[in-house]
RNA sequence: GCGCCCGUAGCUCAAUUGGAUAGAGCAACGGCCUUCUAAGCCGUAGGUUGCAGGUUCGAGCCCUGCCGGGCGCGCCA
C-alpha cells in the first residue's frame, strides 16, 4: 500500500516503543496473565518450546463478548495442533488468577474474553477526578522532538476555507501529539521570495498609483482583492508620496496585457521587471509593505483560531544564509547533480522519481525546489526526530522528490512525514458554494469564522479523516440543535454544570469522597456502558496522535455525550438517596472532565452554561 | 498515458489498523415534556462494503485485474 509507505515512522512503530500509554494497564495485566498461562503450557508440554507468540489485547465491540479479548488460542493453534477452542479451553484453566478479572469465556472460533470486575473498571474514575486536565496525557517531555508544519499558504492575500482545514487538522494533530507526550514545534513555512510575491509587490505598487494619479490599466494576472487597495492606502500614509513614479513612464513599451491581446504572464513579468527598476531600492520597501500587512493578517486570523506557531519560518532567509547553497553543494558532493544544456540538475530518478528535477536555471536562478530541498535539510540540522509536512492534496506530487532529497543529503526519508489534506466543499442552503482563486470569489477563513464561529469551524474540519474529502455544512454548523455535533457535545458539559448548580439551589452539596466510595451503587447499564466509554480515552487518545487522526476524538466525544444525554435521561441525578446521588454526580464530574478535556485539545470550547 | 487518494445504509461519515452479528448521525416512520435544560431521550426500518478473483483460522481493511470519481504529472510558485 502506497499510503502507509509515507506514513510510517512512529505510526507504524508499536507505540510502545515511543510513548508511556496510559490507561491500557488492564491490557498489559491481561497480556501478563496469557504469558504466565502460555508458559504453563509450554511447561506441560501442551505447546511447543519454540513458538513466539504475539500477545494481542482487543477492547471489544460488543460488551457481550466482555470487556477484552485475545486472539491467542488462534494464532497458536497450528504450533500447538489442535483447534483453537480447545487451545483456548487449556489456556483459560491455565490462567492464574486475578483480582481484576471476573470471568473469562470462550466465544466464537476461539477468542478469550475477559470480563473484568466492576470495582477494577470503576476505578477509573478516580483516576479521572484525581488526574483532572492531565487525565489521559502522557508525562511531560518525554517523547520525540516532533516539528509540525502547516497552512503555509502564500502570503499574497488573506487565508480561505481551504487553509482552514489545514489549520484545524495541523493545530489539532500538534496539540495531540503533545498530548501523547511528545515534544512539538509548530512552524510555519513564509515564502516570501518568488514570482508570486513580486506580482503581489507591483499588485500594490499599481494601486498606490491608482490612488496618486486615478485609474490605470492593472494587469489581469494582478492581485484583485481589495486588501490590496487596503495595503496601498497605509503605504501612502506612511510614506506619502515617496513611490509616485510617471504611470506613462511604467506602462511604455510594456508587452501587451491578455484583455489587449497578448499573454497576461510576460505583460507581468515586463512590469515586475520595470518596476524594480523604476523604484530601484524602494522596490523592497514596497515588497514588504505588502508582505508585512499580509503575514500580519495570516497571523492574526490562525491566533483568532487558537493554531498558535512557535516558529515563522522565511523562506528568504534561506538564500540569504546560505542553505541554498550548501544544500546543492553536499548533493553535489555526494554526486547526485549533474548539468545538461546548461541546467543544473538534481538525479531524483536514483530515489524512485519518475524524473530527474532541475535546481539550478541556466541563468543562476535557483529554482524553488532547491529552496525546498535546503528547507528540509535546515530542519533535519535542527534535530528533530520526525518532521510532519501538512500539505494541501493538491501538493502530493512533491512528496516523492522531496522523499528523494532527504535521502540524497543522508536522511532516513522516513523521518519526514506528509499528510495530506483534501478539500472542503462550503455548502449553505443545500447549494454548493463556489469559489474561484482567480476571480477572488472565495470565502476567506476569516469570514467562516464570523459566519459559524470559531467552535464549530474547529470542530467540523476535523470530524472527518484529512485524506477524505468533505462536505462542510454551514447551516448544520450553525444550528443549534442536537444535529450540530458540535452543540450537542457542548450540551453534555454544560448539563453536568447545570446539574451541579440545582445541586446547590436545592441546599444539597456533592460530596466527591462519598462518591467514590459508592462507586458500586451504579449498577444500571447506563452507567456502565459510561465507565467503559470513560476508560477508553487515555487509548484513544493515543491512536489519534499516532495515527495523526483527531477524527477519531471527534467521534470518541460524540458517543461519550451520547451515552452522557442516554443517561441523564434515564436517571435522576438529584434524589433522596444520598450514597446513590454522589456516585451518579462523581460519575458526571467525571463525564464532565473527559469531554473538557477532549473539546480543549479539539480547541473548542467548553461551555458552563447554554 | 503514468502516479497518488477515494468508493461502506437514500445523504454525511465511522469501523480500535486483519477479528466475532459492518456502526453512528441526518432524512423516513412510531413513541416520550407536571421531571436535574425536549438544545434531550426511546423504538422501527434501512447493506452482496463499486465488480471479479486471490492470500488465511478470519478480509470493508492486505495482493491482482477491471469499473467509477477526484487530484497531480513545469526550469511555475
Amino acid at each position: 500500500m502506497q499510503a502507509s509507505a509515507w506514513l510510517p515512522s512512529f505510526a507504524a512503530r508499536r507505540p510502545e516503543t515511543l510513548f508511556t500509554l496510559q490507561g491500557t494497564l488492564m491490557k498489559e495485566l491481561i497480556a501478563q496473565l496469557i504469558d504466565t498461562g502460555l508458559k504453563t503450557l509450554i511447561a506441560d508440554g501442551t505447546l511447543p518450546d519454540d513458538i513466539q507468540p504475539n500477545i494481542m489485547v482487543e477492547n471489544t465491540r460488543d460488551k457481550a463478548h466482555g470487556d477484552f479479548a485475545s486472539n491467542i488460542a488462534l494464532t497458536l493453534a497450528k504450533p500447538a495442533r489442535c483447534n483453537p477452542r480447545e487451545l483456548a479451553q487449556k489456556l483459560c484453566a491455565a490462567l492464574p488468577a486475578s483480582d481484576s478479572v471476573e470471568k473469562t469465556e470462550i466465544a466464537g472460533p476461539g477468542f478469550i474474553n475477559f470480563f473484568i470486575t466492576q470495582a477494577s473498571a470503576y476505578a477509573v474514575i478516580g483516576q479521572i477526578l484525581e488526574q483532572g486536565e492531565q487525565f489521559g496525557r502522557a508525562a511531560r517531555n518525554a517523547g520525540p522532538r516532533v516539528q509540525v508544519e502547516f497552512v503555509s499558504a502564500n502570503p499574497t492575500g488573506p487565508l480561505h476555507v481551504g487553509h482552514g482545514r489545514g489549520a484545524a487538522y495541523g493545530a489539532t494533530v500538534s496539540d495531540l501529539l503533545e498530548a501523547a507526550g511528545v515534544q512539538v514545534e509548530r512552524e510555519y513555512y513564509v515564502n516570501d521570495a518568488g514570482r508570486q510575491m513580486n506580482i503581489l509587490a507591483v499588485s500594490v505598487w499599481l494601486r498606490y498609483l491608482e490612488l496618486l494619479d486615478g485609474e490605470l490599466s492593472f494587469p489581469a494576472n494582478g492581485y484583485q482583492g481589495h486588501y490590496i487597495r487596503d495595503i496601498a492606502h497605509d503605504l501612502n500614509k506612511s510614506y506619502g508620496d515617496r513611490f509616485a513614479r510617471p504611470v506613462a513612464e511604467l506602462f511604455a513599451d510594456i508587452t501587451p496585457d491578455e484583455p489587449a491581446g497578448g499573454d497576461k504572464e510576460l505583460h507581468i513579468d515586463a512590469l515586475i521587471e520595470r518596476a524594480q527598476a523604476m523604484l530601484g531600492d524602494d522596490y523592497t520597501l514596497v515588497f514588504d509593505a505588502g508582505l508585512d500587512s499580509i503575514l500580519s493578517d495570516i497571523r492574526e486570523d490562525l491566533g483568532e483560531f487558537g493554531a498558535d506557531y512557535q516558529v515563522w519560518f522565511s523562506e528568504r532567509s534561506l538564500t540569504s544564509n546560505g542553505d541554498v547553497d550548501k544544500a546543492l553543494q553536499s548533493l553535489q558532493e555526494k554526486g547526485h547533480l549533474y548539468e545538461k544544456e546548461g541546467n543544473l540538475w538534481f538525479r531524483s530518478t536514483d530515489f524512485g522519481d519518475d524524473k530527474d528535477r532541475v535546481v539550478k536555471r541556466a541563468n543562476g536562478q535557483t529554482t524553488y525546489f532547491a529552496s525546498d530541498i535546503a528547507y528540509h535539510m535546515n530542519k533535519f540540522e535542527r534535530g528533530f526526530d520526525q518532521v510532519v509536512n501538512i500539505w494541501g492534496a493538491d501538493h502530493h506530487g512533491y512528496i516523492t522528490r522531496v522523499k528523494a532529497a532527504i535521502q540524497a543529503l543522508g536522511y532516513d526519508p522516513e523521518r519526514l512525514v506528509v499528510k495530506l489534506v483534501q478539500f472542503a466543499i462550503l455548502y449553505r442552503g443545500g447549494e454548493r458554494v463556489q469559489m474561484s482563486t482567480r476571480s477572488g470569489s472565495f470565502v476567506t477563513l476569516r469570514e467562516l469564522r464570523e459566519e459559524v464561529g470559531a467552535d464549530a469551524c474547529r470542530f467540523f474540519y476535523v470530524t472527518r479523516k484529512a485524506d477524505q474529502h468533505m462536505d462542510f455544512d454551514l447551516d448544520l454548523a450553525k444550528s443549534e440543535s442536537k444535529d450540530n455535533p458540535v452543540y450537542y457535545i457542548q450540551y453534555a458539559h454544560a448539563r453536568v454544570c447545570s446539574v451541579l448548580r440545582k445541586l446547590e439551589q436545592q441546599g444539597m452539596a456533592w460530596i466527591q469522597d462519598a462518591g467514590l466510595k459508592n462507586l458500586t451503587r451504579l449498577d444500571t447499564e447506563a452507567e456502565k456502558d459510561l465507565v467503559t466509554t470513560l476508560s477508553k480515552y487515555p487509548e484513544l487518545l493515543q491512536n489519534a496522535a499516532l495515527n495523526y487522526e483527531p477524527h477519531l476524538l471527534a467521534n470518541y466525544l460524540r458517543d461519550l455525550a451520547g451515552d452522557f444525554h442516554t443517561y441523564y435521561n434515564a436517571h435522576k441525578m438529584l434524589i433522596d438517596d444520598a450514597e446513590l446521588r454522589n456516585a451518579r454526580l462523581t460519575l458526571s464530574v467525571a463525564v464532565r472532565q473527559v469531554l473538557a478535556n477532549g473539546l480543549t485539545l479539539l480547541g473548542v470550547s467548553a461551555p458552563e452554561q447554554m
